[in-house]
DNA sequence: TCATCATATCGTATTTCGACGATCAACGAT
DNA sequence: ATCGTTGATCGTCGAAATACGATATGATGA
């Protein structure tokens, strides 16, 4: 159980970068481990900047510009979604993806305590 | 091609921590990815943790630390090696280990750009 | 209703990872 | 010179990751 204080937050991390401003909820080792493990293939790293560059895609804009098969991409999706990296939500027969930006910062904040 | 000026570094991303102040060099995505990935195991992160407690720590002080055989923290290490998020000095008839900075401060700009 | 489109999931083959014990190489001390 | 210590490397095994085509699902439109 993560108990919630009354008082204000004060020894939080408060990420300040050019895209955002959250605080971070620290993670656990095995997040941290799981976050990375999820970042790290290339096709995966271009899901993100793709997602980045555009505010949101569904599922076939980014096989459009991956060198992969449908199933491949919706696969690397799921792996990114589960890690907490991104966010997808069903529109009509669409999927539409975006960054999960509070993710993102937890991740960035992990990386700063090393 | 990236054309460096003479006009003042106004657009480089400065990563200010509690750690280090340093000016990270861009890395490709696949560097990107195969720190990431280095990054990916919960061994490892606590390799690097142990490491950012310690200044710096021969194979065997790891060794002690982790519930792993010697060959297997050795292989781990050798992992965070190739991936520029530690370095090892031979010192007689040990190695020593200690962080990075420069590749760990890469990743984490290559991580604020997203 | 039926066909179509967009995605997710399944089954599978190949490759890579993670772990271990055993061994090899290098250095220091006796 | 030999021995013990330290750590890297090798060989191997099972498990997991990655890719694909084929198929299932589910919403939209004719």
């Amino acid at each position: 159980m993560v108990s919630v204080s009354t008082e204000p937050v004060s020894d939080e991390c408060v990420c300040v970068d050019s895209h955002s401003v959250a605080v971070a909820s620290p993670i656990s080792e095995d997040q941290f481990a799981a976050m990375a493990k999820a970042l790290g293939h290339p096709m995966r790293i271009r899901i993100l900047r793709l997602l980045a560059e555009r505010q949101s895609c569904i599922t076939g804009d980014v096989v459009a510009e991956l060198p992969l098969a449908q199933s491949t991409v919706s696969e690397h999706l799921r792996i990114l979604r589960d890690a907490g990296l991104i966010q997808g939500e069903i529109e009509g027969p669409r999927t539409s993806y975006c960054l999960n930006t509070s993710g993102l910062a937890a991740l960035r904040a992990a990386m700063a305590s090393l």
